[in-house]
DNA sequence: CGATCGGTTCAACTATTCTCGAACCATGCC
DNA sequence: GGCATGGTTCGAGAATAGTTGAACCGATCG
């Protein structure tokens, strides 16, 4: 069955700026956007980068950015696909991501 | 005596884009950051501008943005005068003040 | 000088966010 | 089915941030 656990993502246009830069203020979740830049990434993977942090920290993280729109999760088999939504921030916040984290 | 009240800044190689990024998610630190974008400001201008606003807050918002390295307070008469500081912004991380604010 | 004006700092309180273990919930494999 | 795996959610405590009145301070005006 397809329907597994789906979770709430805000749509391109209800994007807000100060949510975005919030979720952006802090290190270790630019680090993880920065990860996500250069493809999608199976959370597992992200998961493993610091293996100090107990996983309920790291999915904590994933939380903000998901909930202020700047990465996709979705299910994908028993794990979960990572995106970086750089067409939906693109489109709202022309230059934010490349502003923030530097150009690629 | 030109010795009155200066407040520390931080030098433009100090800058941190996470403290900026914080300072810029809110709302009301942006809109003021908006006001100077026009130029500078005498701060009693944007006091005035929710005077429902204790000024004991309006300095805190101010502080912030200070030692974020977002604008300058530096001692005008007997009052202040609030700078953004758009260049040391761009040089550090161009481009994100108009990505933030959107373009003029 | 003394009073006033503009603004900062202090201190106490509230609200939000972070952290992390424990419980939980699907999925995929045996 | 039963169990391991990968990740989310819950709940509680710690830490950080926001709000505001009162005290304060330097500059100016009378």
């Amino acid at each position: 069955m397809p329907a597994a656990t789906e979770l709430p993502h805000p749509e391109r246009a209800s994007l807000e700026i100060g949510a975005v830069l919030f979720a952006l203020s802090d290190p270790e979740r630019r680090e993880l956007v920065r990860e996500l830049r250069e493809g999608p990434q199976d959370a597992a993977n992200c998961m493993a980068i610091d293996p100090a942090l107990p996983k309920s920290t790291k999915s904590h993280l994933m939380k903000v950015l998901r909930e202020s729109g700047v990465i996709r999760n979705e299910p994908n088999g028993r794990n979960r696909r990572l995106t970086l939504r750089s067409d939906d921030l693109e489109s709202r916040f022309p230059g934010l991501l490349d502003a923030v984290l530097g150009p690629r």
